[in-house]
DNA sequence: GCCAACGTTGGC
DNA sequence: GCCAACGTTGGC
């Protein structure tokens, strides 16, 4: 009997995430250089269900907060969550990222607050938290910028 | 369970 | 370096 429809697989939507680090303790270089690295020390409960529900090769925006205040890259996530080993209490988890692409320029935490599009993006509406969901068409509208001259 | 004190984040 | 925002802790 002909017809029957393929099974799609359906694990293969990404999700868009935005990481913060001060780049003077590690940097989107300090990423190219290590090759991977593991995205540990997150002490806030939001931020780590959020790096519990990333999934493999989910697209990370990479921020660098403090100095820079811009998005400078993309890294995906190599490892999913797993708990972070530490002799802090509490139930912590850690992900694996791995570099993935330079923006073509960076893009600034300016820039984002002013573009109409980006108004409800989570960085801003939660400016503490430093792992942040984005939609894809928040995540399209950084990358789209960043192909942009500033 | 409330709330004051404290610590941390992160923009400025 | 300062400080506002806000999450967490701990005394009551």
């Amino acid at each position: 009997m002909p017809g029957h429809l393929e099974h799609t697989p359906q694990n293969t939507t990404s999700m868009y995430w935005l990481i913060k680090s001060e780049p003077f303790v590690f940097s989107y270089d300090d990423l190219e250089r290590d090759g991977v690295t593991t995205w540990d020390g997150v002490r806030n409960y939001q931020a780590r269900n959020n790096l519990r529900a990333m999934k493999l090769d989910d697209y990370c925006l990479f921020y660098h907060s403090n100095e820079g205040l811009a998005v400078v890259a993309i890294a995906r996530v190599s490892k999913e969550a797993v708990p972070e080993i530490t002799e802090d209490k509490g139930d912590w988890s850690v992900v694996e990222v791995v570099p993935h692409q330079r923006l073509a320029r960076p893009v600034t935490l300016k820039e984002i607050k002013a573009h109409p599009e980006l108004a409800n993006i989570g960085m801003i509406k939660f400016p503490r938290l430093s792992v942040i969901s984005l939609t894809e068409a928040e995540f399209n509208t950084i990358i789209d910028l960043s192909n942009t001259p500033a």
